[in-house]
DNA sequence: GAGTTTGAAACT
DNA sequence: CAGTTTCAAACTC
């Protein structure tokens, strides 16, 4: 940090209270900074003196003298709860001040801004001509004793002093450039009208977690409560891990802002459901909001893209409905760049939208809806309970619960074991009170209460984010892909890991460390050039030596992109002219193991695989997997199937945008009060009508 | 799964 | 900015 205009150091001192470094102003006065913690007085250079201290800052100040014997000591911190009189008070028993104010002092204001008089003029309250310094308040940095202030020329960063959610814009793994990880975003909620009748009605709201069955509320007869099923054990106030993939681990909090509902239902009742769809709209019995989007990777659009999730504030939803519970998001750090999950206030109410787990036991999929009496609950280790009526209790349990309980319900005897019912839904209850069983497993769906579109509930592979192995680094170094790409740590293998909320402050400083280093160090590493879109190229380019750029080791070969000119690579193989060998390497070698082998080939492709409907096209399926890497201008584009385009036009905001149609739609359906069966076929005809724009435009604008 | 290779990141 | 070291992933056996 730069010490105000004109300042010299003329002196290091050290005292029994800490070091100082006594500067000079223009005036010759003379003003101590106290530096903290263990802060070490540095270089000193020819121009100016570095001087850095406990916590990072660098103060750099102009040296032209090292004379001077001065330095008394001005220590004027006037505690901010008295700091809103001007005065003049100098009481530091220092020799060369006196108490008229006519000294260089150094006050705190109420707000907590350091005040340096440079003047030599009585101090007041601010004063025009002051040096207005801003100081962090001892709570907001860590390490920072009372009284200790850090001189700033430019007030704390916001994203010190308010964590905000927004992330560092990650760099695209090439599995997302390649379109086939399954991938949960978040998806805007359209307006919903609410069902006539909802006015004054109490809900909760659903917190969930991509591991978890999230449910709350009773059933729609029963009195038994409902499990709700969190990666990690939480409860309200506390912070809970969301793994949002994309966005890397998110961070929210439960917390209460009104009195408990008496009475809240989300999910009342369940019908059969259907397999082979691809959406979950779940909807309150009396609210009518829909309050459930659940997507799967394998249909939407058959290349395991899955739909995301978003919140959305609730004043635009449901003003009259009473929330909660709120999510927080704990920001990583302030960036300018774009991301779909916008800031939100933290006492700001959102709109929750839950995931339901795919059931990993059952041959076909299902989604889950637990229920379990007081005592069964009572016993229920790392379950916590949120707050709710003897008839409705939310209750989070850890991600491995569901299991456990089944578990349970195989091997016990006791009480505590409960009825399993499993219906054509698949809905599994486990409660020894029928009443609830058959609540949740009743095949009537009431006003369309749980329209269930897809079976195909999200498993693991929707939140997978690569599990990184650090040991030295702490996750804390771009060494760490988790770090990199702006995400915590989560499942992760790495040891003494930094990377995480509890070590938020640590993991600031890191970030803004390797902002130093590299501003750019968080953005994507491969971008388009600024003529073609559709050219992407590594920004920094490789470095390889001896991989020829062939293996994964070379980030262009792993980005799925040849090397450019700005690769300072040495026996470069990835190169535009050795495309077509390239490629066809890269889609033999990987199409066996690769994750990406979904969308180019693989046995239950529905693109190009064995099982193609297009294989019978005069056109092998390396040749399409080869040419669908490749930027051969001789190759027949038409003749590529979906792979080609989606890269170009399956993004994000056209699958939000789809699905935010779907969603409408289904509005529209509930509104209507057709069937659900009439819902499905209205909500996969939208998809389809949207399927078809998204073609239609795709064959119009080949950028 | 252990050991080696590799190149980016970090450091000097 | 160049050279070296550190690091974790990719790769090999």
């Amino acid at each position: 940090k730069i010490a105000p205009k004109g300042t010299t150091v003329i002196q290091k001192k050290s005292s029994q209270s800490g070091k100082y470094v006594i500067i000079q102003n223009t005036n010759g006065n003379q003003i101590p900074i106290k530096l903290l913690g263990n802060n070490t007085i540095t270089n000193t250079r020819n121009a100016y003196q570095v001087v850095k201290t406990g916590d990072g800052n660098v103060i750099k100040l102009n040296k032209t003298s090292t004379a001077g014997t001065g330095g008394t000591i001005v220590k004027k911190i006037i505690p901010a709860s008295v700091a809103g009189t001007p005065t003049n008070n100098n009481s530091n028993n220092n020799s060369n001040n006196n108490n008229n104010g006519t000294k260089t002092k150094i006050i705190v204001n109420k707000s907590g801004n350091l005040l340096i008089n440079p003047m030599n003029k009585p101090a007041v309250y601010l004063p025009s001509g002051n040096v207005k310094i801003n100081i962090s308040s001892t709570q907001q940095i860590s390490g920072v004793e009372p009284n200790q202030v850090i001189i700033k020329n430019k007030p704390i960063s916001p994203q010190i002093q308010q964590k905000q959610p927004v992330k560092i814009l990650p760099a695209p793994s090439s599995a997302v450039a390649a379109g086939t990880v399954t991938k949960l975003k978040s998806i805007q909620r359209t307006n919903l009208s609410p069902i006539p009748g909802s006015s004054g009605q109490t809900q909760k709201r659903i917190m969930f977690s991509g591991k978890s069955i999230i449910t709350k509320g009773n059933l729609s007869s029963g009195t038994n409560q409902k499990i709700l099923k969190l990666a990690n054990q939480t409860g309200q106030g506390q912070i809970q891990q969301l793994n949002v993939p994309g966005k890397g681990m998110q961070y929210v909090r439960l917390m209460s802002t009104t009195k408990p509902a008496t009475d809240s239902k989300i999910i009342t009742a369940a019908s059969t459901i259907p397999s082979g769809n691809s959406k979950y709209v779940v909807q309150n019995k009396t609210g009518g909001q829909t309050y459930v989007v659940q997507s799967n990777a394998g249909n939407l659009t058959k290349n395991n893209m899955s739909i995301p999730v978003k919140q959305e504030p609730i004043s635009s939803i449901q003003p009259k409905v009473q929330q909660t519970y709120i999510r927080k998001q704990v920001p990583i750090v302030k960036n300018e760049s774009t991301s779909s999950v916008s800031p939100v206030a933290i006492n700001q109410p959102t709109k929750l939208i839950a995931v339901v787990k795919k059931d990993e036991c059952g041959a076909t999929e299902s989604a889950k809806i637990t229920a379990l009496t007081t005592s069964q609950l009572n016993q229920l280790q790392g379950a916590t309970i949120l707050p709710g009526t003897n008839k409705t209790k939310i209750v989070m349990l850890p991600s491995d619960y569901l299991q456990q309980l089944e578990k349970i319900s195989n091997t016990s005897n006791t009480s505590i074991t409960p009825t399993t019912t499993t219906t054509n839904s698949n809905i599994t209850t486990l409660s020894s009170a029928p009443a609830a069983s058959s609540s949740i497993t009743t095949p009537q769906l009431n006003n369309f209460d749980l329209g269930v579109l897809s079976q195909n509930s999200i498993d693991d592979s929707a939140y997978k984010k690569r599990p990184c192995n650090c040991t030295k680094s702490q996750c804390l170094k771009l060494y760490c892909d988790c770090f990199a790409n702006g995400e915590f740590c989560y499942n992760c293998n790495c040891k003494d890991c930094f990377n995480n909320l509890e070590n938020e402050d640590e993991r600031q400083k890191a970030i803004r460390a390797t902002l130093e280093r590299n501003p750019s160090a968080f953005k994507p590493k491969i971008g388009t050039t600024k003529t073609d879109e559709a050219l992407r190229q590594h920004i920094k380019g490789c470095s390889c030596k001896r991989s020829g750029c062939l293996k994964n080791y070379c980030e262009c070969y792993e980005g799925k992109i040849a090397c450019s000119n700005n690769c300072k690579c040495i026996g470069c193989r990835n190169t535009e002219d050795e495309g077509h060998k390239f490629s066809a390497e890269y889609v033999m070698q990987s199409a066996d193991n690769d994750s990406n082998s979904a969308i180019i080939g693989g046995q239950n492709s529905s693109i190009i695989g064995e099982n193609s409907q297009i294989t019978g096209l005069d056109i092998s399926v390396n040749k399409l997997k080869r040419a669908a890497n490749d930027e051969d201008e001789n190759f027949d584009q038409t003749l590529l199937p979906a792979t080609k385009q989606s890269y170009s036009f399956m993004t994000p905001d056209v699958i939000e945008a789809t699905v935010q149609c779907m969603i409408a739609q289904a509005d529209e359906c509930q509104k209507r009060g057709v069937s659900v069966r009439t819902a499905e076929k209205m909500i996969l005809e939208e998809f389809g009508r949207c399927l078809i724009e998204i073609i239609d435009f795709s064959t119009k604008n080949e950028n």
